[in-house]
RNA sequence: GGAGGCUUAGCUCAGUUGGUUAGAGCACUUGCCUUACAAGCAAGGGGUCACUGGUUCGAGUCCAGUAGUCUCCACCA
């Protein structure tokens, strides 16, 4: 900072400066200390298909607050950074952009392919990086990692193999889900459901033998090419004698049995239902009980297959009116109904998810789930909120297996290598070329890679070296804290869970601190499609990271979601500025950049006061952080640096830096210093950028604020007494404020005021600064000679007289006089009858009683002294 | 169908193991260019804490139910 401060913060002059300073120095590095307990958080790693949107900025802001904090308390902390392959995504992106030149995938080939992707990696993974940044983000960069990185792709190969060798990875024919868009076939977890306006179609299915026909409804009558069976409840009393026969299956005329199954819901509709084994997945089910063909009609891009001549390459719109016609002209339609049902839909790309019969593979999952349930059930981690263990619960209790296997090129391929010759499946972390069975070259691995969460549930260790031994595994695993929002509970806190367990024998970390979403104003979603996000970035650039840092860190708490409202962030910007002319004031009122010893037996009243309540502060915001309560812990800091600090302790000192008694000037400076540079290292974690701006400007031991000790609570300056005897002198004051903006005087009307208490010491030696914020001329303490013509104000502990003659309405003074007497009444009632509830006096704390007194006591104080200016007004 | 969240001032939200007579920001009213800050200072108005019961000496806070609202999961073809 300069000599001659601007007016107004201005964080763009700051920021990227002091990032730098901070890079340069080296203090995000974590450095293995010794010796020291450990503090590690792994970030969750952004996709590499876009940018930072304002639920990272939420997710990073919280790490940051987190890891900052800990490693200010002196914890050996790490931050490991990094990003995501994201492998459908980044595919869906790269097809995108490769359409606008008119190619598809297939024209630039599988290398080609993933030479654009690397590229795009390079080019959105660093900017992503460079986003974290701006946000003031302390991550260890020396450790940056990638989900595709060979160190990260070496795990992934490790625990496929694991897996595979322990029979918990497993190949097999499934009904999946497949999306005919991005046509690979994606886990249960990806497919989102939607509401959709459909039909039901009744139809009848005829008796071979002529007896008339069954009739059954159904919301996609396309797939009726490929029904192999009609099923009926075995308890069903209407169809048991029909459960046996063959019926004609319409438009195709082929011969398919009535099969009795449980599934089938006897009260819904007909009680009758089309089986298409291949197209849905009760259908695959009940098609394996009753050994019944498995008939697929679509091709991978959901169009009609050339088996059926008439519909074949149809879209599947297309073909089901198509087929409804045919099915009306051939008498099998009986009737047509609206419908609403649920749809799956591709949580990348919004297509309608194909259920689908495909050789793919897949994780057991039950005797994974297990462990990672009992963790969590015995502590071992935690969820803050903890509500969210149910949907944890619910998720692994309900697990089916996970199909891992993608038909994409982007991500980590699947090492399994077939032979061609004999069919043996090899499974290797390295290349296999030779068949160790049959002695064949004719070798070639699978050409599909691997669900993108596979790799980032090995997150947690995989970025710290695992599966080798390294120092770093060591050191920092298991991890202490994951910060994520709610929304991917199922698809990576849960299998970061049981990978964690089932490859290191640990919990990955101890606390999953879970956030909500950030939302828009109305309350909606952020999303392109509404075009009502808002870039992190923008906002930065307007208000500052630390306005937007701390905007999110306040005001709202774990696991609900929060709105973005301008003026939140505008607010947040204001307190910055605050801060700022804080610390403008007080270095303009230093004389040298020594750091100024505090010496008690110099104290004012006022210093004590600051120093103790600063002290409090420190304990609670210390409390707050380990609780992850970080809102409440940034609205305490907000309260006691606006209110407390520069509405009152800057303006009382002010008196003493002007006045003439140099050591009383200095002991100001020495704790002004002192509270306020401190307070910065509260504040710290939250506004890094300018905190540390102004701390560099201060007189500091030390080289960065981001290293320094974190302030400790001590009994030192626990001042309870002076505390309260200030509050005295601070309820004077803005009880005369109070009176004189009643009675419109303008502060240039100053007054001598008289102030009546037993506790006239404090009044007499804080008279300076009373003149100073009470508008007074002089302050004397005691009763005037006369009270004629005094304006009367009475606090719990004094009354107070401003001579104002002129002002002055015996009436209206009277008035208000009554006004407080009722209120102080009021007041008596109230308390006396909590102290007259025996229940409560016997069951009550004893400090709660007792504060009760003690509110008794005053209320009565005051009707006394109220109680003699009446008296004293009414003999004027 | 199952689960969960939310409902507190005009608006957006806090409210920490139940404990004075419920808070903040913005907005509003009044007065201030008081040499850190008008992105500011001082003073003020504004809430039967969704509703109904219950537990308790004491409930915004705990329990049960009701209503509204949002979300997640499942899903009957």
């Amino acid at each position: 900072m300069q000599k001659e401060l601007a007016k107004q913060y201005d964080p763009k002059a700051v920021e990227d400066r002091i990032y730098k300073m901070w890079l340069d120095g080296k203090y995000f590095h974590a450095k293995r200390e010794e010796g020291k307990e450990t503090y590690t958080i792994v970030i969750p790693p952004p996709n590499i298909t876009g940018q930072l949107h304002m639920g990272h900025a939420l997710d990073n802001t919280l790490q940051d607050i987190l890891i900052r904090f800990k490693r200010m308390q002196g914890y050996d902390t790490l931050w490991v950074p990094g990003t995501d392959h994201a492998s459908i995504a980044t595919v869906a992106k790269i097809v995108e952009a490769m359409k606008k030149e008119g190619l598809t995938k297939e024209d630039v080939g599988r290398d080609g392919f993933l030479e654009r992707a690397w590229d795009w990696k390079k080019q959105y993974g660093g900017r992503i990086i460079e986003q974290l940044k701006k946000m003031g983000s302390s991550c260890d960069w020396d450790r940056e990692r990638f989900t595709l990185d060979e160190g990260c792709s070496a795990a992934v190969n490790e625990v496929f193999v694991k897996l595979y060798e322990k029979g918990l990875i497993y190949r097999g024919e499934r009904i999946i889900n497949w999306c005919p868009h991005c046509l690979t076939s994606i886990s249960d977890a990806e497919v989102e459901y939607e509401d959709k306006q459909g039909h039901f179609w009744h139809l009848k299915y005829p008796f071979k033998d002529g007896g008339g026909y069954l009739e059954l409804a159904t919301t996609r009558p396309e797939t009726l090419l490929g029904d192999t069976a009609v099923a009926v409840n075995p308890n069903d009393e209407r169809y048991k004698s029909v459960v046996g026969k063959t019926l004609i299956l319409p438009i195709v005329h082929r011969e398919i049995p009535v099969v009795a199954d449980e599934y089938v819901e006897m009260d819904f509709g007909t009680g009758v239902v089309k089986i298409t084994p291949a197209h849905d997945p009760n259908d695959f089910e009940v098609g394996l009980r009753h050994n019944l063909e498995v008939i697929n009609v679509l091709t991978p891009d959901a169009k009609i297959t050339d088996e059926f001549p008439d519909y074949a390459g149809m879209d599947i719109e297309t073909a089901r009116r198509k087929i409804v016609e045919d099915l009306e002209k051939e008498g099998a339609l009986a009737q047509v109904e609206d419908y609403s049902h649920n749809v799956g839909t591709c949580y990348r790309c919004g297509t309608t998810v194909e259920p689908k019969v495909s050789k793919q593979w897949f994780v057991k999952m039950k005797p994974l789930a297990e462990p990672a349930i009992k963790a969590v059930k015995d502590g071992e981690t935690k969820f803050v909120p903890q509500r969210f263990e149910k949907i944890y619960f619910h998720w692994l209790e309900n697990i089916k297996d996970w199909c891992i296997s993608r038909q994409l090129w982007w991500g980590h391929r699947i090492p399994a290598y077939y032979c061609e010759d004999c069919g043996e499946i090899t499974v290797s972390k390295t290349a296999v070329t030779v068949c160790k069975k049959c002695g064949s070259k004719h070798i070639h691995q699978d050409p599909d890679t691997l669900d993108t969460w596979f790799s980032s549930a090995l997150w947690p260790f995989s970025t710290l070296g695992w599966p080798k031994e390294t120092e770093d595994f060591k050191h920092y695993y298991p991890t202490n804290t994951l910060v994520t929002g709610y929304d991917i509970i199922p698809f990576w806190v849960m299998r970061m869970m049981f990978s964690g367990i089932e490859q290191t024998g640990k919990v990955p970390f101890d606390t999953v601190l879970i956030h909500g979403l950030v939302r828009d104003p109305q309350g909606r979603k952020m999303s392109k499609s509404l075009g009502n996000g808002v870039d992190p970035l923008e906002v930065i650039s307007q208000y500052g990271a630390d306005a937007l840092r701390f905007s999110l860190a306040t005001g709202n708490s774990p696991g609900n979601d929060m709105r973005y409202i301008p003026e939140r962030v505008e607010a947040s910007r204001n307190f910055a500025n605050k801060i700022w002319n804080a610390a403008r004031f007080i270095l303009m009122n230093l004389e040298s950049d020594e750091v100024l010893p505090l010496n008690e037996s110099n104290f004012a009243l006022e210093d004590k006061w600051i120093i103790s309540k600063f002290n409090t502060l420190t304990k609670l915001v210390t409390e707050n952080l380990q609780k992850f309560e970080l809102g409440q812990a940034v609205s305490k800091l907000y309260d006691f640096i606006w209110d407390v600090f520069c509405d009152w302790y800057i303006e009382i000192c002010k008196a003493r830096l002007m006045g003439e008694d140099k050591v009383a000037a200095n002991t100001a400076r020495a704790v002004l210093t002192y509270v306020f540079t401190n307070t910065l290292a509260l504040l710290h974690p939250f506004m890094p950028f300018i905190t540390e701006e102004i701390w560099q400007s201060m007189p500091h031991n030390g080289e960065v604020l981001m290293t320094s000790k974190w302030p400790e609570y001590t009994d030192k300056y626990a001042y309870e007494k002076e505390e309260s005897d200030f509050e005295k002198v601070m309820e004077v004051i803005k009880a005369i404020r109070n009176r004189r903006a009643e009675m419109n005087v303008p502060p240039s009307k100053k007054a001598k005021v008289y102030i009546s208490s037993e506790f006239s010491d404090i009044f007499e030696s804080g008279s300076n600064y009373i003149c100073r914020l009470a508008f007074a001329s002089e302050v004397v303490t005691k009763e005037p000679e006369s009270a004629d013509g005094n304006v009367r104000v009475v606090t719990d502990c004094a009354t107070v007289y401003m001579p104002m003659k002129e002002l002055v309405d015996i009436s209206a003074e009277l008035e208000r006089l009554d006004r407080d007497m009722k209120k102080a009444l009021e007041d008596k009632e109230f308390f006396e009858k909590k102290l007259n509830n025996a229940g409560f006096v016997a069951k009550a704390p004893e400090a709660v009683v007792a504060q009760q007194r003690e509110g008794l006591l005053k209320a009565l104080d005051k009707i006394k002294m109220i109680n003699d200016s009446i008296a004293e007004l009414k003999n004027m």
